[in-house]
DNA sequence: ATATAATATACGCCTATCCATATATATGTT
DNA sequence: AACATATATATGGATAGGCGTATATTATAT
């Protein structure tokens, strides 16, 4: 993670993106089907979304099957992270995020081979 | 200030934006010829940039003669608070912004008439 | 070998956003 | 009143970035 903060917020502040990543901090570990049930949104949009993340940086992958699962990349500078707590503080208060992560919970057939569980 | 997360964090991603944000962090309170000066950019792309940060309610301004003084919003919600103070731990460490800071420190006729010392 | 599931990427299109220049407004000075 | 200084805004043009659709890739199952 080499990013300027302006350009790391900048990554921040795509609603896919940052949703993804509070939900990848509120679980440590998903695949991309499970953000794309949690969220609602369509496959490729997250997709492309993690790609930039992973290419900045900001979540590492790891293929396990059929399934590649993100995380938050664990070497992040303290202020980068800060960034992360802070902006969560923000998005729990959001009634959206509540939802996505009651559907996340309630996901039928979740995949369960998670590496760090 | 009733940004979502992600709104504020775009707001905070551009970067004369944001670098206007880490002086006010700094030194309180500062007058558009000061960020201009201190950053090396034109009039108008200051006032601009301020005036979205103004319109979404991030910073205060308040005339003194012909000068306008802005602030951060004292009222900012505590989690856009911690995303400032994040992000100025990052930017703290960019050399630009230090020879920001002593510009400013070093600016000829820097007008004096602050409101909040 | 074929089919299915999970994920990634490529391609055009569209919109948002940033910029520099020019101009307007407000205050202070002579 | 005329002028100078500080700041704000309007305008048109360039570009970045997001989107959905279609397709490619990789792994598993039959």
């Amino acid at each position: 993670m080499n990013l300027k903060p302006n350009e790391l917020l900048k990554l921040f502040s795509d609603p896919t993106r940052l949703h993804s990543l509070m939900l990848l901090m509120q679980e440590g570990e998903l695949c991309v089907c499970e953000l794309t049930y949690a969220m609602g949104v369509i496959q490729p949009k997250i997709s492309r979304h993690l790609a930039s993340l992973r290419d900045a940086g900001v979540v590492l992958d790891q293929r396990a099957g059929q399934w590649i699962y993100y995380r938050i990349n664990p070497e992040l500078p303290d202020w980068a992270r800060a960034v992360l707590e802070a902006a969560l503080m923000g998005v729990k208060a959001d009634k959206q995020f509540k939802e996505d992560l009651k559907r996340l919970a309630n996901m039928p057939k979740r995949p369960e081979n998670r590496i760090c569980p």
